[in-house]
DNA sequence: ACATTTAAGATTGTCAACAATTTCTTGTAC
DNA sequence: GTACAAGAAATTGTTGACAATCTTAAATGT
């Protein structure tokens, strides 16, 4: 993730700032549904209005970003319906990951997940959210990586930038450790087992069941 | 699907580039590889280079277009092996919507579905090859449809104009129809008799079918 | 003849000005 | 006071010009 800093003097190029907004938009700095205007954006980032205006261009594909004909753009807002269908495609998607982790995971690969596994029941013994969190993220970080599918990471990886709010709320949510806690081990027990259609379906029901929580938490 | 007639005079906006630049591509009038000088295209289709970059740039996020800092565009060319993972892809979404569309079909829509196993049937005895692979992308549309998945059907719709090459030289295999057929028959009824594991798993079986024979004829 | 350098041409990247459209403000009639 | 209309301000859409970069080909030296 890019950020302002030394880069002095020369103004920003359309990929950085790309990457600039694209953070902001993610990170919070900018909040949905503000409006984003060229000019002001152009002042703000050091940039021509009409890189800003490329860079808006490429995050409304992402869909980080909406626009209306002549009346500019905004932060997109993301519905809880929406929220729920990104899960759910997620669901699919991670699905498919864990089915090709489980039939190409290495022995190496699988005591790296037997060790995080050990690292996530110790975590959630001792209340720790924080590296419960952390684990959690590179639990399925790794299982994307171990599976080699590009396409596949690439589309999830675009999707998760959608939802980031959603997801952010879910984490504090008290007693959710003791739900998720037994689906990752789960999903870990059949991938290093080479089972591949436990493995997916270990991994659709842990994410159906945070589109659940999604749904039920804004109803 | 935009065409360049009726448009005398004046020049096109960005957002008619993009769409009359993607049919092009998908279509193959702009071949794998074909580079993209953004003069050329400017010329070829009377519209300012600023707007042809700015279209590129979209379809460089859509994954229709690759561009190298400094170097141009060119129309991607899709792998063997990149087509197969966004088959594979496409199986884990469209199982996911068939799953959806099992759980809130019509009978009105069930009855359409099975309207249109008839004329697959028909079509695949007669050796009706054009009718049969018609009624095929009817029922891939029609299940996203019912399935009322926005997000899932942006993703496909998507994914589905990177490998419309490989797609298209799949449909005249010989042989190929006497596999499918009880695939796609599967899966209709498994969608009309609201069985949404049923649904799931004869689409994605139905589409890793389609991946293998993918990778077996590049091979 | 081969490798290196240098210049020319082609192409992309960036910018600032202009045109078109929308939104806001003010004035007027009822 | 409200509704409507006209003008001003703000904002987006488009274009052409200029700068930066890469590619090609000729020129030079060994």
């Amino acid at each position: 993730m890019e950020t302002l800093e030394g880069l002095e003097g020369r103004s920003l190029t359309v990929a950085e700032l790309v990457n600039v907004l694209r953070s902001a938009i993610v990170g919070g700095e900018l909040v949905p549904n503000q409006r984003l205007v060229e000019a002001d954006l152009a002042a703000e980032y050091r940039a021509s209005r009409g890189n800003i205006r490329a860079a808006l261009a490429e995050l409304t594909v992402e869909g980080l970003v909406e626009r209306v004909q002549n009346r500019g753009a905004r932060v997109r807002a993301v519905s809880v319906e929406e929220a729920v269908e990104i899960t759910e495609v997620r669901a699919a998607l991670e699905a498919l990951c864990a089915r090709k982790a489980a039939e190409r995971i290495t022995d190496a690969e699988a005591s790296e997940l037997q060790e995080l596994a050990k690292r996530m029941k110790d975590a959630v013994e001792r209340g720790d959210r924080d590296s419960y969190s952390e684990s959690n993220q590179t639990l399925h970080a790794r299982v994307i990586e171990i599976s080699a599918q590009q396409t596949a990471a690439a589309t999830i990886h675009r999707l998760r930038g959608q939802a980031v709010r959603f997801q952010f709320r879910l984490a504090r949510q008290p007693g959710r450790p003791a739900v998720s806690l037994p689906q990752h081990l789960a999903i870990i027990d059949a991938v290093c087992a080479h089972d591949p259609d436990a493995a997916a379906e270990a991994m659709r029901v842990h994410l159906e069941s945070v589109a659940d929580v999604i749904r039920s938490t804004h109803a």
